[in-house]
DNA sequence: AATGAATGAGTATTCATTCAT
DNA sequence: GATGAATGAATACTCATTCAT
């Protein structure tokens, strides 16, 4: 209908909103006046389409991972060979340095909440479960092309991947340089080749 | 002097009872008084000893990194083979659950304020620093060994391992599980080993 | 507008409450919830409508000002001869026991704060210049008339006028005695009669 | 005794400091521990001192009024015409620039207190009397000596020149211009002269 | 006499949330 | 649907005062 089209494009845009005025402020600097002057509406509507500020927040972690998932999983799904995929997943991790300096400040607001309030936590999991699935499939793959040892546990090395793509997004965004991204990134592959064994 | 020591003492004892309230709540939902009560001191102490609230949560993290530090630098000096120093590292940094999930709640608000305030992430800078070092010996004493190849760049590889201990430490306290620490540190051990060759 | 105008009259009805509020307690004694109170309005009504304490208290002295001014300036207007356009100004300067007291407990406030601060300074000057405006203008009357000597410099003798009207006032206020409103009142018209050489 | 003298030493030391530090900031901006560091002693001897914030102001101001009365009072003893004892009476109460900034910052504050606190008023109503005095000693001798009309009511008008002296020096002080000081000491003079009809 | 550590009451200010229009 | 006025709970911070040393 016109009526929860219109709806969901306005908590679209709320949340969209958040996302910047989130990646600008911590999370708790955050107000709702800054959302909706971001989300240019009146501060009672972002009242009117969510139920609290937390609902907001909630909803924006899973919008966001969300879209990340999907970004990744269609980057990869374009390739066709493994070394494709990994280098696609990859490169869609560390997308560009505006993105992922907007991104892991708010995820790592995130994190920190996750690591107490559970319903972030799940959120977070579902995450992770992705992003599993997208390393598994990769690392599969390279097993049937035979460039992946047989032996490699997906359910080890599929986690040990995602780690070492925060962990290194982290590291960068903490050198607060931009130009530096790239060398991030390469060193991350090599990494995961050597995780792979490739 | 007594005066002068009987002032530190506090100072510490008002830091550790900020440690435990952050880890409880998070960076802005703990309050002076939280900190205050922990200490078991009156509010007005902690303004006593510190300018702010800022200033006790800025202190906190060059007291927690240092001193992370200071027991991973102990443990690795302890050893004397490469392989017992990468043993002892990462045994350090997955001291038990508990601690780690102390440290690492506090350590994610401080990231997350880290990407956006330069003063947290000159701090946090330092610590990665010295974190790199202790990679760098153990890479270094392995090379000597001659388990590690010689062709290894520590320059790479040192910020790879941490961002391998710190993903998976936030991956394990994304799972909430105490009983999956020992899972993860074997698999962050594993794949450590896999980056060093060994 | 309605929506301005309402604006408007809440501003007015806090700043009212203000002047009560600082009429009975001091500059600084007086908190925003004793003018809440005053006005009748919540805490943050006042916060709503202005930036700050000082906002409130730095518009209230304009408003006070002016608003003498404005009756000092009527009540003048409406005399035609200078010896009656005198008589209206100090007796518009003299109103009444409880409106002087009032006035003049939170004049003295702003004055002492005047002295430290050019914000408030500046507005007090522009009261000393419509001041000097009125005492002008009965002056030139005066010389017009006949009465007063057209060798009287109003540059000089207006400040005079309006420093005898506040000094006695002042004093007057000192004394704590209505009673005595009126005798100040006449003492101060017969010494400006004398500057005047009326 | 000793001790006494040195206590009396020590008190004045402290009122001292706190007329330098309530002239730089106003009546509730001063801390305790700004007259403190002025009076160059721990926060806990003002306290030694005196009973408590309020005692120290309460006798900043007796100790301030009996002073200015007393150089005034100095400054007339020495004239023997009553002209000369004028002049000096004036020039006295216009010492100079700083003096009279410092004081009637101070002062202004005094009075607004004193505007609603009878302990403060009981002592600037001696301040007024012992000035009061000074004028009258001088129309006294001015109508001895014949030029002022022995009419003149010393009651009335010792207190217009008392007036006219704080209502000249309140509107010096907000100009915020040491050059008009003399401008308006001048000018000050001059009324005087007029109310004696001089 | 002197110090300064400790206390806690008091206050401005912020902001999520509510609700009348 | 949308607005923004109103509310009041919550909190960092200040500072006079107390008191052990």
């Amino acid at each position: 209908m016109v009526r929860y089209k219109k709806s969901e494009e306005k908590r679209k845009q709320i949340l969209y909103a958040a996302f910047q005025a989130l990646s600008g402020q911590g999370y708790d600097a955050v107000t709702l006046q800054m959302i909706a002057d971001h989300a240019q509406v009146s501060k009672g509507v972002v009242h009117y389409y969510f139920a609290s500020k937390e609902a907001v927040l909630i909803e924006l972690l899973e919008w966001l991972t969300s879209r990340i998932y999907l970004k990744e999983h269609e980057a990869v799904r374009e390739q066709e060979t493994a070394a494709g995929k990994l280098a696609a997943y990859i490169g869609s991790a560390f997308v560009s340095p505006e993105k992922n300096r907007a991104f892991y400040r708010v995820y790592l607001d995130f994190l920190a909440r996750a690591s107490r309030i559970p319903a972030y936590r799940e959120i977070n999991q579902r995450f992770y479960d992705n992003c599993t699935s997208i390393s598994t499939e990769i690392l599969l793959l390279g097993q049937k092309e035979g460039m992946v040892s047989p032996h490699l546990s997906a359910e080890q090395t599929a986690p040990q991947i995602r780690a070492l793509i925060d962990g290194c997004l982290i590291q960068w965004l903490m050198t607060d340089e931009d130009a530096l991204h790239e060398t991030y990134r390469q060193s991350c592959e090599e990494a995961v080749r050597k995780l792979l064994g490739i």
